[in-house]
DNA sequence: TTAGTTATTGAACAACTGTTCAATAACTAA
DNA sequence: TTAGTTATTGAACAGTTGTTCAATAACTAA
């Protein structure tokens, strides 16, 4: 039946204005100081109008971030699955959240501001994208050993977790400098590949 | 004249009661979800006595911030003015924090929790000792520098971050480990440092 | 056109919490 | 003891914000 199919398509569209505008509005005041009267302000929808779409302010944030985090990991696979050497794997996977992030700094804003917080961190142990992404991280590190090019004297997981703190460190202070400089982030992930395998020390 | 001296002591005494148990909601709940009420009852007093003694709830916030951090770093310069040697520095930067996060666990929670949130970071530059001990680390990492430990292509300031993002990671897996395995956190200091100098790459 | 169905609205509700302040208690010094 | 001073209390206030729901508008199908 078409008319179930527009009304289908007509409710996505609504749906998707709210995630853009909740986007916005997450990113500009964070989680906490962002409000559904603001969020539906921007999207030009009356309060209540959130809540037929989405459960609460919590399931709005989730399908925000499950979203976003989907996205990313189907490119990374996909350009990753391309490769067989670890170390390009490794280049490909910092290089694609890169420009991902780059052109998402408004969720970016959420993901790194918010995302080391405890109550978010067990927020994105559930959003089942997030256990993914960490889940693909692991897996991609312990490839990495098995090839013999990341150090097997290291726990993969924790390898990982330190892999994407350093590449959020440096995206987060490119963003502090962004109005200063005007480097391209992408341009930063030969140095976060090259602080990951082989460390600060002068050779 | 002794009674001032001791209506001044009272006065500190409460002060750090208060303090002593904002430590603990903060940690137990985050800076948003800590009540002024949860601080004074845990402290045994009435919600308004927690205002004689600090302007809102931000300066509380602070006045904890500060005094751990400046411990931290004053504990951390008497250490290190013991050797010349920048790698010993090193070592012993990273141990001191270990140890005393191991002793402070319930302000360590807060810090690490909520201290990569963007209206946290403001509050951190805010924080006169965490300015400070932001410098402190740059200085440290400069020096190894000059000394030759830390190759000069990366800009310390940006290394300094990442080092403190990696030893931010490292406490925080072992933190969520705690309950399964029982390592101590300072024994995990040669594996950050090796990490950071060295890298994750087989040698 | 029209009766019924669905979608949208935004004012009202309720819960929470930072902050104040009048009342009370504790203390001080004469 | 007592008048005056200071410290403490916790109920009341005010602002905020997540959420609901009765009223209204839009839409659908006959």
């Amino acid at each position: 039946m078409a008319a179930l199919n527009r009304k289908e398509r007509d409710r996505q569209l609504r749906r998707t204005d709210i995630l853009k505008a909740a986007e916005h509005i997450f990113a500009l005041r964070g989680y906490h100081k962002a409000t559904i009267r603001d969020i539906a302000k921007e999207a030009q929808y009356a309060t209540g109008t959130v809540y037929l779409h989405f459960k609460d302010k919590d399931a709005l944030y989730f399908a925000l971030l499950e979203e976003k985090l989907k996205t990313l990991l189907s490119i990374t696979k996909e350009k990753i699955e391309q490769v067989k050497d670890a170390r390009n794997k490794l280049e490909i996977y910092v290089r694609e959240g890169l420009v991902y992030f780059e052109k998402n700094q408004d969720f970016f804003r959420i993901f790194i501001s918010e995302g080391n917080e405890l109550s978010a961190e067990q927020r994105l142990l559930k959003s089942s994208a997030g256990l993914q992404m960490q889940r693909y991280t692991t897996d991609l590190l312990k490839e990495s050993q098995a090839q013999g090019v990341v150090s097997k004297d290291f726990d993969a997981e924790r390898i990982a977790e330190v892999f994407t703190a350093i590449t959020k460190t440096v995206i987060l202070k490119w963003l502090q400098a962004k109005d200063r400089k005007s480097e391209n982030l992408v341009d930063l992930s030969g140095l976060i590949l090259k602080l990951f395998l082989d460390g600060a020390a002068s050779k």
